[in-house]
DNA sequence: ACGAGGTCCTGCGAGC
DNA sequence: TGCTCGCAGGACCTCG
């Protein structure tokens, strides 16, 4: 679920409740959503350490701590938010991670599904982690360039190449069927095959949809919520994601859908895209 | 090297 | 009403 415009949104609605908190009493629900970690090494390292920092990185929230990092990765069904009052039955029952922060106050990780996973990276394996990923599309140097660069040559359909988070960071199913339908591109197109006038577009209407995304909070499909609880509303803005069979809002032709392309859901103007 | 497909999980809505 | 089935915003793995 949570792309880019999520989780930067729900990292700059937690930073002012956790930068400079320190963490009181951790538990842990389920060990599934442990990656490279034990629970017992996670609630050791996350008691009585402080928050120094809360950022982003593609889909990743970055908890900040002296010596080591917390690296939420919300998957489909993840959110992260500070309580400051006791937890309703519902949401206490999918509370994966609970942190108590003091003054009455918990940061909760929810996961219904649980595909989401926590790490605990030292500085080491975080450089490690990050070198991994693609670059950053609303870093202010991410160039046309560096874009094309990322793309290779490949021949995948060009919408899987720009959700591969090793090529590119943070744009997921969503974000990936509105970039390619705003810059008329056929989601099927292999990369390669991509011309400079395309190359263009596609880095222009990624980074303009993606900041538009944060500006309305996020995407509210279903579960994604703010760290606020709150919804977000980019949702009222989607032009083509969830709206197969109804008219394209530019030509009015019936949007197309598919599951062909990495077996996603991909909905798709075939009059407007080439 | 690449694409297809399964896997991890649970809830929900459609259809019977 | 109640059941089963397919599907869901992600990422990773195996197989051919």
């Amino acid at each position: 679920m949570p792309e880019l415009p999520e989780v930067e949104t729900i990292v700059r609605d937690l930073r002012p409740f956790l930068v400079g908190r320190r963490i009181g009493r951790v538990t842990l629900s389920h060990d599934d959503v442990l990656r490279g970690v034990t629970r017992r090494r996670l609630v050791r390292r996350l008691t009585g350490s402080t928050i120094l920092a809360v950022t982003r990185r593609a889909k990743h929230a970055v908890l900040e701590m002296e010596k080591a990092r917390l690296i939420v990765q919300p998957g489909m069904t993840g959110s992260l938010m500070v309580h400051r009052r006791a937890l309703t039955p519902d949401e206490a029952k999918y509370a994966v991670l609970r942190a108590e922060l003091g003054r009455g106050q918990e940061l909760v990780y929810r996961d219904v599904r649980r595909l989401g996973t926590l790490l605990l990276l030292d500085a080491k394996a975080w450089t490690r982690y990050t070198r991994a990923i693609g670059p950053e599309p609303l870093d202010d140097d991410f160039t046309v360039e560096q874009f094309v660069s990322g793309l290779g040559r490949s021949r995948q359909a060009i919408k899987k190449v720009i959700m591969d988070q090793r090529h590119l960071a943070g744009v997921g199913n969503i974000y990936a069927n509105e970039a390619l339908f705003s810059a008329g591109i056929d989601p099927s197109k292999p990369a390669l095959l991509l011309t400079p006038e395309d190359h263009i577009k596609l880095h222009a209407e990624i980074r303009r949809i993606l900041n538009a995304a944060i500006a309305s909070n996020g995407t509210t499909f279903r579960d994604y919520r703010r760290g606020t609880g709150d919804t977000g509303s980019f949702q009222l803005e989607l032009q083509v994601y969830g709206r197969e069979g109804e008219p394209c809002r530019v030509c009015g032709t019936r949007l197309s859908g598919t599951h062909a392309i990495d077996g996603r859901t991909t909905v798709f103007c075939h009059r407007c895209q080439h």
